[in-house]
DNA sequence: CACCCTCGAGTTCA
DNA sequence: CTCGAGGGTG
């Protein structure tokens, strides 16, 4: 259950009191409001039937709430999320198919980006494998991996990849798909084989189908993988039959006594039985040559019939494969070279700035939404005003955009053609959007300019309780973003819970209501300017309150979370956040001291170094009467950061929030520290060993990992180089654990993990 | 003083 | 995840 389902939903047009400069809702704000309620609503009506077998709502009320759900997308299709229900149709079907175990594991790929990395996986492979290596390299196709059972020639089964050990059962519907052989031709089958393969829509056939869908009045298709992902999950195969799918077979899983030695001949073989194979794969003898044809086909990947986002590279020769074998999730016997990330154009409709929890005033673009590789991007930063000269963009432009590291996009540059004179320049503003102060370089050097209110600005101190309530913090739930925006926002008439963090311990029930809670778009774009003549704040922009957690109520003291409030003619209902949140708030006056100094906001104060801090002085009292050379001696703490907590600690309003929060009864301190100088020993199995943990470690949190290695006498790192003792990773482990493959560090999973933890080294050195 | 590890800070979207 | 910069080491 989502936090949000504590909160109600409200539509309400005009939340701020000061209404006149408000403008209304737009028609998109309602149809996006009204589309997440759809979603919520068709989910878990969704996962009650599927997963629990129950009926929360009528079908008929499930089928109208999809139904205009879709409306709404075919308007906006930008609200059409990658997981909209409308996507997997017939609500989550997916869960109605049939789990089946794979007879043999179906593994991922190791990526690797660079002809670089791809050169130095292929020297390292032909070490390993002690011989020259014949390389088969074939297209990666965008579309969905398949595993189909053959026995003695016979089509008996066809599954997903599901978690890689167990698949759902699609067989009905691939039974259906054009060029899948029912029964292979020829002879010589064996008795038992899972061919492996990808299901894909060819792009032409893709557009001919969005077309027929839209002259049809139906919703199309963002893109061919969805296309095909939603095609073959639909429960009646009648209508997979109706889309064009295709496959090609690429592997091999289960199959004894493989009749020939390479993996090429397999497909030869394939083919030669009637399965569809690519026609252009190819067996090249040297590393180099493989990488021609990368480069060569990456020039031309927009000229085949489907959609590519890479090439896999294999080992040819079946004996070699085997010798390599396989890691825990890849075979080392091959990679996939990616093609760079997916580049989008789009307009740049205006650069705004925000200011973050240290000031600093970060540029960035507002776009128009636009999907890249996965997701609908709205915002990209611009880092500084220098990057934003050195793209060259202008205010109107159509740019490019792409995602870089999958994750955070990108803008790389202008599309100069499309100009028509109408874009401007974008001006860095002399002044902080939020407080109006002058905005300034913190020093001589320093590019980044910062609003220099550190103590007032809304901004700051929004970013600062952020911080508070943050994992790297005192971990408080219910403090997230919105909420430190809401005891924070300073719009008159409403006075802010909070001024600065120094009273957030002292909050109460009384205290934060009223508390409203805004949503994350409006946070992001929020400006404020100043009436010219009055100076009196306008909100440039329309807030929308989306959920309430508290309510001005006339109501004695104790609140109870279930009292329905008469106020006037209006009923509210008290809804947990509140409550929940000062209870939060209380259980974290008692959280380790390092949190604390986390929380304090000192710069370059991070996890590792309060960590330090605290282990060699115990209290806030000691940090206080030590020196900045005696801070300096710490290990990991050197003179910047010695300096920085000096200097944090003589300014005024700083003491003020360590004073209230003592006053609060904030454990600012080590229990039991035995005093200034004295570090807590480090003894433990682990004592001296640098681990790092990655993926997501059965019976631990990525936290609590680390935590467990802390208090195993270990330390926690967090990247992987030769000076790494071990590298824990569980499932979903990237990047981290490619590394450690590459330096020869030990790997364990959760169990080797554990077993590290309690027992040291020995324990796990067999 | 030049290098290599790490850490801190900022980042987007679901 | 990435970038820049702090801290330690040879």
């Amino acid at each position: 259950m989502s936090e949000d389902a504590l909160f109600e939903i409200e539509d309400v047009p005009d939340a701020n009191p000061s209404a006149e400069q408000v403008s209304e809702l737009t028609d998109f704000e309602k149809a996006q409001t009204e589309a997440i309620e759809l979603t919520t609503k068709i989910n878990e009506a969704a996962d009650a039937y599927y997963e629990r077998d129950e009926s929360i709502i009528s079908d008929a009320e499930y089928d109208m709430a999809m139904r205009r759900l879709e409306e709404i997308e075919k308007t906006y299709p930008v609200l059409q999320g990658q997981d909209s229900p409308t996507l997997s149709v017939g609500g989550r079907a997916a869960a109605t198919f049939e789990k089946v175990p794979h007879l043999e594991r179906m593994m991922s790929l190791d990526n690797v980006f660079s002809e670089e990395q791809f050169l130095s996986w292929a020297e390292k492979t032909e070490r390993d494998a002690g011989a020259a290596i014949e390389y088969l390299c074939e297209l990666k196709i965008d579309g969905l991996a398949i595993n189909l059972r053959y026995e003695n020639g016979t089509l008996t089964g066809a599954t997903t990849r599901g978690d890689g050990v167990v698949g759902e059962d699609v067989t009905a519907n691939v039974l259906t798909i054009q060029g899948i052989p029912h029964r292979l031709a020829g002879s010589g089958f064996p008795e038992l084989m899972e061919v492996r393969g990808e299901i894909y829509i060819p792009t032409a056939e893709f557009e001919e189908l969005n077309k027929r869908l839209l002259e049809a009045k139906e919703k199309t298709f963002s893109n061919p993988r969805n296309s095909a992902s939603g095609s073959l999950r639909q429960i009646d195969p009648a209508k997979t039959a109706a889309r064009p799918l295709r496959l090609l077979v690429h592997g091999i899983g289960a199959w004894n006594e493989v009749p020939v030695a390479n993996q090429s001949e397999v497909y030869a073989l394939l083919e030669s039985w009637g399965l569809p194979t690519s026609k252009y794969f190819k067996v090249l003898s040297s590393a180099s040559s493989v990488a021609d044809f990368i480069s060569e086909m990456g020039a031309q990947r927009h000229s085949i019939d489907h959609e590519i986002d890479g090439i896999v590279i294999k080992v040819d020769d079946l004996a070699i494969q085997k010798k390599l074998g396989a890691t825990s999730r890849a075979p080392r016997w091959a990679i996939a070279y990616k093609y760079p990330p997916e580049q989008v154009n789009t307009k740049l409709v205006d650069i705004k700035v925000s200011v973050g929890r240290t000031g600093r005033a970060t540029p960035f673009a507002i776009v128009e939404p636009v999907q890249v590789a996965g997701s609908v991007v709205e915002y990209a930063t611009l880092h500084n005003q220098d990057v934003v000269k050195a793209k060259g963009v202008l205010i109107g432009d159509t740019i490019v955009i792409r995602k870089a590291g999958d994750v955070i996009p990108e803008i790389l540059g202008p599309v100069l053609e499309l100009r028509n004179g109408t874009e401007y320049s974008f001006v860095m503003p002399e002044e902080c959007p939020e407080c109006g102060s002058k905005l300034a370089p913190a020093s001589e050097e320093d590019i980044d300019l910062r609003c220099p209110n550190t103590k007032g600005c809304p901004a700051q101190v929004r970013g600062r309780v952020e911080h508070i309530g943050s994992r790297g913090g005192l971990e408080i739930e219910g403090l997230g973003e919105s909420t430190a925006e809401a005891l924070t926002n300073p719009i008159p008439p409403i006075q802010p819970a909070l001024l600065t963090e120094a009273g957030l311990f002292d909050l109460t029930l009384e205290g934060i209501f009223p508390l409203e809670v805004w949503n994350y778009s409006d946070i992001r774009i929020r400006e404020i300017k100043l009436d010219k003549d009055t100076k009196e704040p306008l909100r440039e922009l329309p807030f929308r309150r989306i959920r309430k957690i508290g309510k001005k109520v006339v109501m004695d003291p104790p609140f109870d979370p279930e009292a329905e409030v008469f106020d006037g003619d209006e009923q509210y209902i008290l809804s947990k956040g509140a409550f929940e949140l000062i209870a939060e708030l209380e259980k974290a006056k008692t959280k380790p001291f390092w949190r604390m100094l986390v929380s304090l906001n000192i710069r370059h104060v991070g996890p590792v170094a309060a960590r330090a801090l605290a282990n060699h002085f115990g209290s806030i009292e000691a940090l206080d009467e030590a020196s900045a050379e005696e801070l300096a001696a710490v290990e990991g703490v050197g003179q910047i950061i010695a300096e920085s907590v000096k200097t944090w600690l003589s300014v005024d309003w700083h003491r003020e929030i360590v004073d209230r929060w003592k006053a609060a009864g904030v454990q600012l301190f080590v229990p039991g520290h035995p005093g200034p100088g004295a570090a807590v020993s480090s003894d433990g199995p682990c004592s001296g060993l640098i681990i790092v943990a990655t993926g997501s470690l059965e019976g631990f949190t990525r936290d609590g990992a680390q935590e467990a290695i802390i208090a195993a006498g270990g330390k926690p790192a967090s990247s992987v180089s030769k000076n790494t003792n071990y590298v824990a990773a569980g499932p979903g482990a990237g990047s981290k654990l490619t590394k450690a493959e590459e330096l020869g560090i030990p790997v364990l999973d959760a169990e080797g993990f554990r077993k590290l933890l309690e027992g040291g080294p020995a324990a796990v050195s067999s």
